[in-house]
Formats: C-alpha cells, sequence, structure tokens
DNA sequence: CTGAAAGCGCTAACAA
DNA sequence: TTGTTAGCGCTTTCAG
C-alpha cells in the first residue's frame, strides 16, 4: 500500500497523510481519522521514499572488526543506546578482520548516503586513509588517532604503564610482556610502549628476549607464554596485551606448575569478563568500551548537526582493578 | 550529485548510468567513460532511490536481546556472514534486553521496508504474537519455536538431559541446578526439563529445593550458589542453565572451600570461551551459535526469493565437552 | 489548516 | 545497444 491508496482509505489527502507522519499541522478530526486507517490497514510510509524526499537517512554507518570480540560488542552497545535515543539506526557492518571489507563498506555507506561513519579502528593501512579522506560526510574513529578526524580513544599506554608499574612496585625483577602485532596501534603498539616506559622509569633496561607476541585469543596467549617460559629463565612478573591472552597464559602456567602469583605475577588490558572468572582472577585495565561507544555517537550526532564543527579527540582514562594474578585480594563484590 | 548531472559529465544518458550500476547492458567505450568519471566525481547511485525505483531494499532486520552476550554475537556473526555474500544488509536493533523495544524495531523494520527480519528470541509475549503475526515479510526466529514462523533452535533439553546424565553416571547422588527465568524457553524452560528428564531416567526424584533461579551473569551465578548450598545438604552435582553462571558457581564454591570436581561437580552449558579460563575448566554443551546465524540468514534467504516458500524448523544439536569440573581432563587443546 | 503540484534520484519498459 | 519516458512513494512549497 502507498500513500495515495492509503489517503483515499482514510478519506484524506495525500498530504494531511504525510503531514501526520511528520510535523503534523493537521485537524484533530483528520488526526483520528488517519489514526484509525493506520490501525485497521498496518500502513507505515517508505523511509527509503523518505530519505529521496528528504535527502537525509538518520542512518549512521559502524564498521567493526570482529563483533564477537567483547570490547567490539560494548563499544557498540554504546553506540547503538545514544543513536536510538535520537531516530537513528544502525547501518552494521562486520569486516571479520578482513582489512579490504573495510573499504567495500565505506563504499557502502556512501551508496546509501548514511548521515556519518563510525569505525572501530585496528590497523590502518594507506588505501583506508585515502578513503576514508574522500568521504564527504563526518566520520569518527573509535581507539586510534587518525590526524583529521575526530577520534576517541583509550589511554592504552598509561594502563599498560599502571599495570607494569604495579608489578614492579610489587617486587617484579624480571619483567615479560606478550604483545600483540605492532599493527594494531592500541593493544599494539601504546601497550608495548607503556611496558617500555614503566621499565623505563623503574630503571630497568628493555630486553625484547622478554617479548613475545601473540594474536587476540587464549590459545593463542596459552602458546605464547609457553614460547616465553620456555625461552627465558622465568620471568617473574608478566604483562598480557589483552585479557583473553592473559587467560591463556595463565592456562599454561598452570599446566606448567608455575604458581601465579608467587612465581609470576600477570596483567591482562581490557577487563573483560573472562578475568573475573580465570583463576587466579585477573588484574586488569578497566577501558570504559561502552562509554566510548556513546560519546562516539555523541561526538558524531553533534557533527551531522552543525556540519562546521571541528574535529576533537577524546581520551578515555583507565581504571586499574586488582585481582589475585597479582597478589591483590579477590572482591567478592562485583565491578559491573 | 545526481544521476542526470553525474551522466552529463560523464557525456552519456543517464540509463546509461543505470546500466552501468546495475545489469549493465553497455558498450565498452560508455562503460570506460563513466568509470573514469566515477574515479574522479566519486558518484555513487542513492540506494534509498533504488529502493523505491526497485521496490525491494536488500536489508534484513536483526533483532537481538543484548550484543554484548557472546552466543548473540556469535548468532550475529553467522548471519553476518552469509547476508554479505547476497549483497544483503543489517538493520540492527539490540533491545538491551527490554521487551517492548522488540516491537519498536518491528515497527521500525515495517517502515523500512526490509525484506525480512531475524529475531533472535528470548521471552514472547502476546504482544510480541500479535506484532509478529501482522508482518507481512518472512520473519526467522532463532533460539526458539514458535508456531507459525520458520525457527532454528538448539536442542537445549538435550544438551541439559546429557550433562546432567554425565554427571549421575559418574557417581552423582544429590544433583542441584540453577536455572534461569522460565519466562525464557530455550534456556529457562528447556533446560530444566532437560534437568529433570536426565532425574527421570535415572530414577531420582525431582526436588524443587536443589533449584535455585539466577540471572545470566557471572554474579549471579555466584549468589544463586551461595543460596543454593547454604540452604541444602551439599549437592555434589550441579547443573548450570549457562556457562556464565556455572563460572560464577565455581567462584562462589572457591571461596566457601568446596572442592571441584571432588565435593561438587559443576556443568554449563554454551562453550562460552568463560568456562575455557574459569578453574576448574568447566564441562559444557556446545550449542552452534554461529551456525544458527547462518542457517537462520540461508532460510530467510530463501523464504525471500521464492515468496510461497513454507516454514520449516531445524535443530541444531549438541556437543558435548568434557572439561575439568566434572572430572575430565584439561585438554591443553584448544577446541574453536 | 489544507490540497494541488512540482519535485527527490533512480529504474525499467519501450521503441528505436 | 541506446535514449526517452513514465513511474516508484514520499515531502514540501505555494496559494488558498
Amino acid at each position: 500500500m502507498n500513500i495515495m491508496e492509503f489517503a483515499r482509505f482514510a478519506g484524506v489527502s495525500r498530504s494531511a497523510v504525510s503531514r501526520y507522519f511528520n510535523n503534523g499541522y493537521l485537524s484533530e478530526e483528520k488526526r483520528k481519522q488517519i489514526e484509525a486507517a493506520v490501525e485497521k490497514t498496518g500502513y507505515a510510509p517508505s523511509v527509503s521514499a523518505g530519505n529521496v524526499s528528504r535527502r537525509v537517512t538518520k542512518l549512521v554507518g559502524v564498521i567493526l572488526p570482529k563483533l564477537s570480540s567483547e570490547s567490539c560488542a560494548r563499544v557498540t552497545e554504546g553506540i547503538s543506546e545514544i543513536l536510538d535515543k535520537e531516530g537513528y539506526k544502525i547501518l552494521l557492518v562486520n569486516t571479520a578482520n578482513d582489512s579490504s571489507r573495510e573499504t567495500e563498506a565505506l563504499e557502502l555507506f556512501r551508496n546509501n548516503r548514511v548521515d556519518g561513519v563510525i569505525l572501530l579502528a585496528t590497523v590502518f593501512s594507506d588505501i583506508h586513509k585515502s578513503v576514508l579522506n574522500k568521504m564527504r560526510i563526518p566520520v569518527i574513529i573509535v581507539g586510534q588517532h587518525l590526524k583529521g578526524f575526530s577520534c576517541i580513544t583509550h589511554n592504552d599506554e598509561g594502563a599498560a604503564r599502571a599495570l607494569t608499574g604495579l608489578m614492579l612496585e610489587k617486587g617484579g625483577e624480571r619483567p615479560a610482556m606478550i604483545a600483540v602485532t605492532q599493527d594494531d596501534v592500541s593493544a599494539g603498539m601504546e601497550r608495548l610502549a607503556g611496558f617500555k616506559h614503566a621499565l623505563e622509569a623503574a630503571g630497568k633496561k628493555f630486553d625484547s628476549k622478554y617479548v613475545e607476541y601473540a594474536g587476540f585469543d587464549m590459545e593463542s596467549g596459552y602458546r605464547a607464554a609457553k614460547r616465553l617460559f620456555l625461552k627465558n629463565e622465568s620471568p617473574d612478573c608478566l604483562l598480557c596485551a589483552t585479557d583473553n591472552i592473559a587467560a591463556g597464559a595463565e592456562l599454561y602456567c598452570r599446566e606448567a606448575g608455575i604458581r601465579i602469583p608467587e612465581d609470576v605475577m600477570i596483567c591482562g588490558v581490557g577487563n573483560s569478563k573472562i578475568g573475573r572468572a580465570a583463576y587466579p582472577s585477573i588484574t586488569t585495565a578497566r577501558l570504559h568500551y561502552k562509554t566510548a561507544g556513546a560519546e562516539a555517537a555523541l561526538m558524531l550526532l553533534s557533527a551531522v548537526k552543525h556540519r562546521d564543527s571541528i574535529q576533537r579527540t577524546l581520551e578515555l582514562d583507565y581504571d586499574i582493578v586488582e585481582r589475585e594474578s597479582t597478589g591483590g585480594k579477590c572482591e567478592t563484590e562485583f565491578i559491573d
């Protein structure tokens, strides 16, 4: 059913119908008539047709690398919470870590004339940058700095530094780290940098022998821990780039009879649920993912409204959550 | 820029442009011209306008209760994988467990003229059902049976029964369960039913004293376990409706000095990552969430194509994953 | 407050 | 193969 048919059915003009669903400059009487007709027919105006008339879509494109990652899901939740309130819808693209799909997605968004884009960033190639620069609509980047764009970032470096510092203070002598690919700026470079800076601050020399690299899952953390411990003389404190990795490392330690925290202290980053369930529970840094998503949405909305709106970068800080893996006591109380 | 302007720029007719972006009944020469013009201008046709012309949107609505739940995220990943291949996009609504938002979402989808809807179900009220019945487009339900609709379900009853049976076989004498709200058919009713059936099969009487109820998170599991153990004489095997709950129960046991599996065996359901990280690692049933999502997408696509397509229900089976919490050995190998 | 009419950007049937 | 033309379903002036 289209607006004309419906208008006839309701016994009003098509403009009346349009007004009913929009601003509503309408007599009470017609309003009633239309309401009744809607009830009977289930008519609803086509958003697409409205889009072409109105020349806005109230649609926001969201690109993320992996939906089943806890952090991504939380960011998206934050985004969706804000956007929903304002009547914006989300066009979601899960790139499944295939970064070529990211440019495809940007393409898709251009076709769909979305009003803005939020990009959960991992790795940026030059292609990305050039495609991004061609976008003529607001783009907000979450999780990474990219010059020329508004960004929401986490203080990854600070979190890693604070965690490492914590272990050092507690008597760590031979610090080690399981990092992730340095292509990933925040989880990779920043966290490794934090680790290094903490060593510096404590007057320790950084030795790359004490750094292993893992993927983002627990299994990979398990294997990296194995390599690390077999290669080096017993590290006594270990920073892991993510909580998943830390959980994997704990698995290895248990298997190898290495006691936590007596023989080795362990930290993760991100405050994932897994860190609370793992045993010993994992000391970590909370990174406010959901807030990041919400702030990104807010920023985007403001950029959409005042098209002049200037770039801004918001860095969200971290909170240290100390648990058993560094000798903290296991909270009976839960955080969130 | 619109198609007419672009056509003029490229020196061709607007139909040529349309054909270039669609079927492409076009001479090589014009194709080249258009390609070059696209390169220069970044022109992309408006999907909305196409939608109104074509009377299809290539859009699928997805409603889910909680994006940050691991199972939901996995289902959505499965959906997105299939849909992407076919050029369908996802309009995502996260209801945040507020079921009134579900009907709103259905409304939204009607407006957007999505080609179909996938609903990750939890609780169904009568309002849901009536709204659902008014939909004139294909709807696929994941995670629950609803008569009149095509569904993908998991064998929750079987999984719960098998897990309980396993513990009973291993010598469990006083079985207990931490269930979730019976409003949730699959995680609630079905899993509780499976527990009961296993008791029956073993010639044991079901005693509701040995059932506690929790929410879906670890904290809630912790508290339910506390209530359970304080109220009853030591259950020696415990089925939890989800892995998160089981992880919470383990937390309580550790705190209370109850040994796992010596004093009590514990099982979860779902094969979440948390069960592998928890200590002792949690015996569980794998429920193939991602596959469920993929199958739902496939089903929807087929329903969209052959509008006559009949209802079908696909039940996905489970696999038992035995781990330390029931005395299984801890696999060094990882499952997925 | 209302209805007619002129678009919005695109597709597809048609005749050439 | 091509261009012309008549819509698709809706919004929004504009004159009443």
